[in-house]
DNA sequence: CAACTGACTGCCG
DNA sequence: CCGGCAGCCAGTT
């Protein structure tokens, strides 16, 4: 898949989920890298509103969201940050004393 | 119906 | 090098 996507609101959604689920295992992605990807040409605030709702929907079980990070390789996650961090260490991510990822090893191109 | 806020990013000072 | 402001879309009050 790769863009041209309808500026629907939904059909806008499900290309963010979409893409969030091409991120390989152990990976991790920006908002922004997201939201590129995703053909919303770098609103990386859709993506993180995109999550946001997907959370509340409970669909967490079927898109990997906490494998997507803001650009400073930080969790910006406002509800369960302890949850993500958890969850990418359980890919293989690691992460400095910060708690920041190291954005050279796990940063995700888009492949 | 109109305004504010929000899981962000990039540029300017 | 580090802190602050403006811009985008969608959902909620």
């Amino acid at each position: 898949m790769q863009k041209s996507l309808p500026k629907t609101a939904g059909t806008t959604y499900e290309a963010i989920f979409a893409t969030v689920c091409l991120i390989p295992p152990g990976k991790v992605a920006s908002y922004g890298r997201i939201a590129a990807l995703a053909g919303l040409g770098g609103q990386a605030r859709l993506v993180g509103y995109a999550l946001h709702s997907l959370r509340a929907g409970k669909l967490g079980d079927e898109v990997p969201w906490w494998r997507v990070i803001n650009a400073k390789g930080y969790i910006s996650n406002a509800y369960e940050p302890d949850l993500q961090q958890a969850l990418l260490a359980q890919e293989g991510v690691t992460f400095t004393a910060k708690g920041q990822i190291d954005l050279t090893l796990f940063l995700w191109d888009g492949a």
